[in-house]
DNA sequence: TCATACATGTAAGTTGTTACATGATTGC
DNA sequence: GCAATCATGTAACAACTTACATGTATGA
C-alpha cells in the first residue's frame, strides 16, 4: 500500500508534524494520485507508531485540541527508501464510465451522449483546478531537482485529462456521425 | 460500485451463463477499466441472486463439475438500465509512481530513472498486449453501434498508454538534462 | 507427469468509505 | 448566528486481496 509510504515520505519532509496537517498536504497535492480520508490517515498513523517506524510526541494546547506531532525514525527512513527503489506493477484503474460505455447499447443515443457531455464537463472543471494549483505547488520544492519532478508529476495529471477530454469529444462526434447514418 | 452492473451488463447479453464463463469475459475485456477476482465474482453473484436481480439454474455435470447459470429477471434489467444512465464521479486514481516521485529527490538520479524506465516498459508490454486484442474484440458486437462503443474504449486505453509513455520519456530526458547540468 | 481447463466456493485479512462524536475559536 | 478551522478519534460497513480447498479430464 502507498498510503503508508506517502505518510512516511511526508513525515520526511515536514517533521515533526501532526496528523492534521499530514492530511492537508495530502488534500493539496498527492490526492490525485493517492487520495486518502483522515480516518485512513489517522489508522495508518497508529500503525506506523505501532512499528516504530515513527515516534509521537504529544502537545497539550489549551485554545487548540491538543495534537500528536509525529517524526520519522531510523527505520522509517529505512522502510521509506527501499519502499521508494521498489518497482511496483502497472497501477489498476477502475473507469466506471467505461463500464458504462461497455452495455451503452441498451441505451438510447440521448443517453450515451449526457453520460459523455457530463464526464467532459467535470475533466474540465478538474483541469482548471488543476491549473490553478500549478503555480501554488511548484514553489514549495527545497531543490532544483525536488521542483523538477513535482512539475512532472503534475504535467502528468495535466495530460492526462487533457487526453481523456480529446478523446471524449472524439467520441462523442463519432456517435453523432453514427446516429445521423441511421436518418 | 460497478462490478455489480458489469455482472449484470455480461448477463444480459450471454444469458444463460456460468459464474466461470463471467470471470473469463471480465478477464479478456472490461479488466483494464474494472479488475475482479473470482472470489469477488462469486460473492457478488450470490448477492444479485439474493437480491432476485439474477435466478440461477443448476446444471448437473458427470466428467466436469457441476455449474450454474444465471440470467436477468426484469429487476436486473431496470437496475442495470437505471444505473448505466447514472452520472458518476471522476474515477479516483492510485498511482503509486507518482507517489515515489513526490519523494524521489531522496534518491539517486539513477534509481530515479530506473524507475521511469521500469515504467515505460511495463507501460509498453502493455500496449502491445492490448494491440494484439484490439482485432480479437471488436468482432463480438451485435450492432453497428456496440462495435463502435466497444472500438471507443479500446481507444481510449490505447491513448491512455500511449501518453503515460510519452510522458515517461519526456520525464527521463527532463532528468538527465538535470543531472547533466550539474557537471 | 505436469500444467491447464473446468467450476465453485470459504476464510481471513487488508483497505477504503461513511457516519458519529466532541468542543472552542475565528471570520463573515 | 452560522459555517469553517483546528484536532483527533471510534464504529460499522463495504470492497478487495490472498490463501486454502476439491477433483476430473485433456493435451504437451
Amino acid at each position: 500500500m502507498s498510503l503508508r509510504h506517502a505518510l512516511l515520505g511526508f513525515i520526511e519532509m515536514l517533521q515533526p508534524v501532526s496528523g492534521y496537517d499530514l492530511k492537508k498536504w495530502f488534500e493539496s497535492s498527492i490526492r490525485f494520485y493517492w487520495p486518502a480520508t483522515h480516518t485512513q490517515v489517522y489508522r495508518t498513523l497508529a500503525e506506523l507508531a505501532d512499528r516504530k517506524l515513527v515516534t509521537t510526541k504529544k502537545i497539550e494546547q489549551t485554545i487548540r485540541p491538543d495534537k500528536k506531532l509525529y517524526s520519522l525514525t531510523d527505520r522509517g527512513k529505512q522502510e521509506l527508501v527501499s519502499w521508494l527503489r521498489e518497482p511496483l506493477d502497472l497501477p489498476a484503474t477502475r473507469h466506471g464510465l467505461m463500464v458504462q460505455l461497455s452495455f451503452a447499447d441498451l441505451l438510447d443515443i440521448g443517453d450515451i451522449l449526457s453520460l459523455l457531455s457530463n464526464y467532459a464537463s467535470k475533466v474540465s472543471a478538474h483541469l482548471l483546478f488543476l491549473k490553478k494549483d500549478q503555480q501554488k505547488f511548484s514553489q514549495y520544492g527545497r531543490t532544483t531537482r525536488e521542483r523538477l519532478l513535482w512539475e512532472l508529476i503534475l504535467e502528468s495529471g495535466l495530460e492526462y485529462y487533457r487526453g481523456e477530454l480529446r478523446w471524449t469529444e472524439k467520441a462523442i462526434r463519432r456517435l453523432k456521425a453514427h446516429a445521423g447514418k441511421g436518418l
